[in-house]
DNA sequence: GATGAATGAGAGTTCATTCAT
DNA sequence: AATGAATGAACTCTCATTCAT
């Protein structure tokens, strides 16, 4: 593996007909959660995927690829639901980021995807392209349909001035925060499921901390 | 290495006089950050450190014990500024929450210290007893302050009845978020210093986004 | 493939009825012309073929017979061009020479044919008995033919008294050394056809380079 | 090892002190002279030399750079006894192509050093890069040292007026012709030394084999 | 007769680790 | 204390060969 790579070119591999390739790619998925990427090894996906490792060969050109395809199956999905339901909502801004904070916890609540962003985390700098594919296509997208809603808000008179981008970030990162928690430590983790927990940061997203409305500010334009 | 890792204790590696193995760790930091732990080979930590391969052998019965050693030493001073800050600021929760928050834009805007979360987090599976590690001395007690601040604030009628453990996460989350964003898609970094966004997120942190109190809720009682 | 061969036992790889073999070996000249024997693919072959892979095997039972019977199969026509042109002009030993070496010439006129010598030369120590089968049939009988001519010329009176064998090798090798250079060396082939070269090796091998007989030798007797 | 190679640029591969890649190298034409390039493997090379497979990568990046290593080594050395040989016997061009023909057969007749040629004729295709340099410093060099004897030959009134670069490749191959036949077909060589071999070639060369001067022609113009 | 799919047995290469000096 | 030299044990990737269909 190179740490320089070339552009990223969406699917070079080519799909054989039948459902192998899908079939490596959910092994694939299992033992990078389990051991990130540079720790797995392809015996390992082939082993899970109950083929030989030159099996894996005749699907994807090289582990990097087996690992790109795999995100981009993955997070393209991810990635459709957010954008669809941040779009029918403009009305309601406060629903729409309702709804689309509880997507997050429903769609992250599957652990194997959710190790998907923390693999990225891991590994973005070995794959800047992938780095920059997740970032365009997941992270980008997402920011745009909250500042959207955040926008339409602010110009509704129903939220204060603050910088758009600045607040989607405050309403993800507690969620993202969670979830590479829940990996990262699980000794730690209690039971409480996401879903309980998106209710309460979205409260504080919404209301702030403070007992009254302690002034002054309204967000910082760079 | 192994996937499986043995309990944790501390320090194994026996220091041998002289500053050498600081010089091996401040070595190690450098390529660690720049490359993950994977990615580096001894060399490279050797040819930063100015000494033989064989050399680092001398100070540290391995790679993994390298790594260990460095996490350990550097994860002590951050943790130890935080605790600092929170404990004499009760008197002003307030205050004392915006110092703390500052405190990280600090600690972290040196790029070499903000790569430690990262790579622990990246690596946290394969080092479990490191994560603990990390868990117990730096995420534990930084809770704990904030936890103790936030508290006070209710308690003194300043704060809403918030969940104390989930505000302050949701305060700390946006500010670890960036620093990972800006390692993993460096690309994507505008220059926005860390400083004006630390008090744009508190500000979001304190009042929320809705223009007016957007009611009854005030947090979950897990 | 083992570097020890077992003896040659020609044709072990029994034909299917239908030109398919033949069309096999076909395409396998032209890839082994292209890379070589090691560098070639069973998959090449198989692509050049138009069929698949597995459908070689129903003809060959291994990539070293494809090889082989390639050889066997070109090697025959080759040897019998020589042959003919020989025979038919003991009578005039000078033009019989001069023939078959312009025989030469046009034979190997076609690159796909001028690769096979330099296919077998560099195969050779992996296929002894293929090497042996081409020192047989080809060598062997190019040279005898030869020989036999230059010895007319001898006794005729036309010759020096020569050793005929050396003498052939001498008419044959700048010829020889010419189809190998042209494959190897393609960038510095300048674009003289091969009679025009064949003319002044002739010439040379004729009459030498000297301006006056600068005796007194005629040739060992080993 | 790829079809397509970069420019050759000659010793990338850095010596380390000590006579190490010198005895890798020895091992290695053994190796190489006995079952060519691709079929030679790193392991077979590092048992020749009495080392682990990995210490040969301390010396050389890869299984081509060791083979480029070997040929420029062994080839460099030959190809400057031409050069000077040549040199120094413009005054007497008939004396100075013997010399430089009597020279080959001392210098090839070491089996090893002979393969060299066999091996590159073997792989050029694989190897444009290093066929262009052997092309470059044996094969022109020779050549040119030739020619210009040649050409003081027929300036001085001793030879015909032939083509110089024709009448090199005459002297010339049948040389190199014996040394490639010589290995590819060991069955059947004759004990007789490369000397007389030498000595019968260049009279051969000098007076060709026509009993009287046969006439007309002199070489082609191309 | 023909093939898509699969694999076992390597190949070259890398790297943490060791050890004689 | 320090290292140059060496290696064993991986690892990724390749390919001739097989076989169920």
């Amino acid at each position: 593996m190179n740490v320089i790579e070339p552009p990223f070119n969406p699917p070079k591999w080519t799909r054989k007909p039948g459902a192998r390739p899908e079939e490596v790619l959910e092994a694939a998925l299992d033992v990078f959660a389990l051991n990130g990427f540079a720790a797995t090894r392809m015996d390992d996906i082939a082993k899970a995927a109950g083929l030989s490792k030159a099996a894996i060969y005749l699907y994807f050109p090289s582990k990097d690829d087996v690992f790109k395809a795999l995100v981009e199956q993955r997070i393209g999905v991810l990635q459709s639901h957010f954008d669809a339901a941040a779009k029918e909502q403009k009305r309601d801004p406060v629903a729409g980021l309702r709804h689309v904070a509880r997507m997050w916890a429903t769609s992250f609540q599957d652990l194997r995807v959710a190790a998907l962003p923390r693999i990225i985390l891991a590994e973005a700098l070995r794959f800047p392209d992938l780095a920059e594919f997740y970032h365009r296509t997941v992270i980008e997208r997402t920011q745009a349909a909250l500042v959207e809603l955040i926008q339409a808000g602010i110009d509704a008179g129903l939220f204060r001035q603050v910088e758009p981008l600045l607040a989607a970030r405050a309403l993800v990162s507690p969620l993202v925060f969670e979830i590479l928690r829940r990996q990262a430590f699980p000794a730690h983790n209690i039971g409480q499921p996401m879903e309980v927990l998106v209710e309460a940061v979205f409260d504080l997203f919404l209301n702030g901390i403070a007992a009254v409305p302690l002034l002054p500010s309204a967000g910082v334009k760079p």
